[in-house]
DNA sequence: CATTTCACCTGGTGGC
DNA sequence: TGCCACCAGGTGAAAT
């Protein structure tokens, strides 16, 4: 056993350790409107299922089956996953010279492909030409010439494909943390005996909320990370409520500068970094009040928090 | 049922 | 130089 909290060499390892932020809502809302923006109406042309293993939850021979001839009508967001809708194309004529709007879609839906970028996921606008990474699991070359690649060296990602003539669309089980409402948030919480961190964490409960910005919302709300969700006051709800949409909007908005480099590159690097008040920030003086931030583990998740300013 | 723990997976890193 | 243990964390299954 040995411990890490306190030990600067230990800190500034884990920072060196990752140049790429995890992917949660505002990355993810970040990579769909960067993808969107490039392959929406452009159609499946062909498809290509690299992994013989299981990163995906639907067999790759079936969602290669189901991908291909389809077009893409519009890439949205709901929670961590990245939805695309797809569609028969068949009206796509007609709007040819239309601009289209983010939510506007050509016809309805006919089938759903669901992206799950886990840890190390990433979802890449390239042309055939480009030097296929390490890790890529997907390739679909589109009719415009593009190439829209899945990569995902840890395998964590999730790659799903839903017949909506066979079945419902995805639903994230969550609420969205963006939109949610004051009694509604509180409602989530109610008689829950776990950790309000743990409990940011359940995307049962929440949907979109990772690591980061569950540390990032406590500090900003003042409440520590252990606390029982259930026995949290009003107050401290609605503070907290309102830190999070704080920090994802500020984070997604910081993101939108850099969707191009995102999607043509190499990943979400350098999204919120500069923003973190304690994630990641053990040993280091608190912003507010200098005293050492603190790392504990919640929920088997390394946990960051300034013990004055947090109660 | 609610809650907690753990396996999955790879790359970067430090220690020896 | 090389080898190896450790650790990051989203999710879902298994355990409690």
């Amino acid at each position: 056993m040995r411990s890490h909290s306190g030990s600067p060499g230990s800190a500034m390892r884990c920072r060196a350790q990752y140049n790429r932020t995890m992917p949660e809502l505002p990355e993810v809302e970040t990579i769909a409107r960067g993808v969107n923006a490039r392959v929406r109406g452009d159609r499946i042309a062909e498809v290509w299922f690299g992994s013989h293993r299981e990163p995906f939850k639907t067999p790759a021979v079936q969602q290669a089956r189901g991908l291909e001839g389809l077009t893409i009508l519009v890439v949205n967001r709901k929670g961590k996953h990245i939805v695309v809708e797809l569609g028969s194309g068949a009206a796509r004529s007609q709007h040819r010279n239309k601009p289209l709007d983010r939510d506007e879609t050509i016809d309805p839906p006919t089938a759903e492909w669901i992206v799950h970028l886990g840890m190390t996921g990433r979802l890449l606008v390239t042309t055939p030409a480009a030097p296929v990474a390490a890790h890529t699991h997907a390739r679909l070359t589109l009719a415009s010439g593009r190439e829209l690649r899945f990569v995902d060296p840890r395998r964590f990602g999730r790659l799903e494909f839903r017949d909506l003539r066979e079945g419902g669309g995805f639903g994230a089980p969550g609420a969205e943390p963006l939109t949610i409402g004051t009694q509604a948030f509180a409602a989530l919480f109610r008689g829950r005996r776990l950790a309000i961190k743990a409990a940011l964490l359940n995307q049962t409960l929440l949907a979109g909320v990772g690591n980061i910005y569950a540390d990032e919302s406590l500090f900003r709300a003042g409440v520590r990370p252990r606390r029982m969700a259930g026995r949290l006051t009003r107050a401290e709800l609605e503070r907290l409520r309102l830190a999070l949409r704080e920090v994802l909007k500020q984070a997604i908005r910081r993101g939108g500068s850099s969707v191009s480099d995102y999607v043509d590159a190499d990943g979400v690097r350098g999204f919120f970094q500069l923003e973190h008040r304690v994630y990641q920030r053990t040993g280091e003086p608190c912003l507010i009040c200098k005293t050492p931030i603190q790392r504990i583990v919640v929920a088997g998740r390394s946990t960051h928090y300034c013990p004055q300013c947090q109660r």
